[in-house]
DNA sequence: TAGTGGTCTAGACCACTCC
DNA sequence: GAGTGGTCTAGACCACTAA
């Protein structure tokens, strides 16, 4: 593989005859082609990758730079690397990645992981919102969840979730798990990267009020989550109203 | 530098009189050594560092070790470097480092730097809570500061910030910036490395209302944000009430 | 014992900045 | 042109894991 300057054949999988040149170092090429192999699911959650040194010789790069992009896709979160074990492809259904999404926690101590219940799964036309949040087009449809989430069995936050139905068909019918992300992957083969969240302050509404078992007029946050995935495509609008009164949300800043 | 398994002299600055094992890493032994010194102030804000090789052969590890712990030091916010300039200590007043500790964001598009307004400034005995968050003794004294905070010229937060007078003789007397972590770092050499926040709805109060030029009893959210220095200390208390009408609360999951 | 990732080194060349 | 960080390589040794 020669030098970026010059160079080309970004980091194997291309054609050779695009004669496309790639301006990104090498390692960032890798960290792309590897990208799109998770993305596709080359290799599943939880499996083990080749070595450094077999993908170093496949790539046509030295171990270290084959190194430079398994590290970086680790620090994304992407991949899990164990010392005389191997590499593998995250998998996101453990304690600690459930809590990587949901920041909400209580005020007292640690608390196990957050309990669902779902209250309505339909599927329907993406309404105007969805398709600004989810970069729809008119005619979409998508399949739309409202679920209740309690922490240490206490009721805390309703939430409606959208998906469109073209990325997740038969969603609707299925069994839903207490962490809906590993489902994306497991089963859709879409992995969760980032999501960004928008928190205001509301006035929770009767219905909701209902649901969580409060009295309404309560002081609420509203969180307007919008999840993308590897290639940074939004694929789940979520909207969710909590209540605070035993829990708080988490935020660190670095 | 001997290697780690059995070696010592945890990359310079150590006595060689000791004999302490340092199992840590050599990159991570480096690393600590340069954040003492910036804890230090060693090197002052935007002042740039000695180069890798001066600093390899200043510590007796090799050039590609130390750039692993400039690059973890980069990583975390502390150094700025630049190819064909240098390694510099990092400043935290430009528009950029503003909003990573401030994460109120217009609803519209972007906007300018947050203004504003000291309201109150003095120091006093800390209270339970102020001991509690900064870890005080009963004794100890603080300034207290109240700040009236804008995003386009509309108030949307007020906040009460407490600091450790010992670690902060003579703040209350001071002309305050926009932008308080400069002030502790450029004056006081400590340097915020890291904040944690806890969000909770609440009922918008009397006095902040009127602070805000608002109706009491709206919806608000309350922000708990303790914030700590590169020791990892807890050295500044702030308790936010924000409104929420035009902007929103931006958090980025990963 | 073989294979994996983790650390460390040494040296080459490149791109950028400033004089 | 001199000096800086950025990239890439090649190879050594270590610690950990599993058979």
């Amino acid at each position: 593989m020669e030098r970026s300057g010059s160079g080309s054949s970004a980091g194997a999988g291309r054609e050779g005859q695009g004669e496309a040149v790639d301006f990104r170092p090498l390692y960032r090429q890798v960290y792309h082609t590897l990208l799109r192999r998770l993305a596709d699911a080359v290799w599943q959650p939880g499996q083990m990758l080749p070595s450094e040194s077999q993908l170093a010789s496949e790539l046509g790069v030295s171990q270290g730079t084959v190194r430079k992009a398994l590290d970086a896709l680790t620090a994304d979160s992407l991949l899990v690397r164990r010392q005389g074990r191997g590499t593998f492809a995250a998998e996101h259904d453990d304690k600690q990645s459930v809590f990587r999404f949901f920041k909400l926690r209580s005020d007292c101590e640690d608390s196990a992981a957050p309990q669902s219940r779902v209250v309505a799964i339909a599927e329907a036309s993406a309404s105007a919102d969805e398709r600004d949040r989810l970069a729809l087009v008119r005619t979409a449809r998508v399949v739309r969840i409202e679920r209740l989430r309690s922490l240490d069995d206490k009721p805390c936050l309703i939430e409606t979730i959208a998906v469109p139905l073209t990325l997740f068909p038969g969603l609707a019918a299925m069994d839903l798990p207490n962490t809906l992300y590993s489902l994306y992957a497991n089963r859709f083969g879409i992995t969760i990267a980032i999501a960004k969240e928008r928190l205001k302050a509301v006035v929770l509404p009767r219905r909701e009020a209902d649901l969580l078992e409060v009295a309404e007029g309560k002081p609420a946050i509203e969180i307007d989550r919008v999840a993308f995935d590897l290639e940074e495509r939004p694929v789940e609008w979520r909207l969710s109203t909590c209540i605070t009164d035993s829990v708080h949300y988490l935020s660190v800043l670095r």
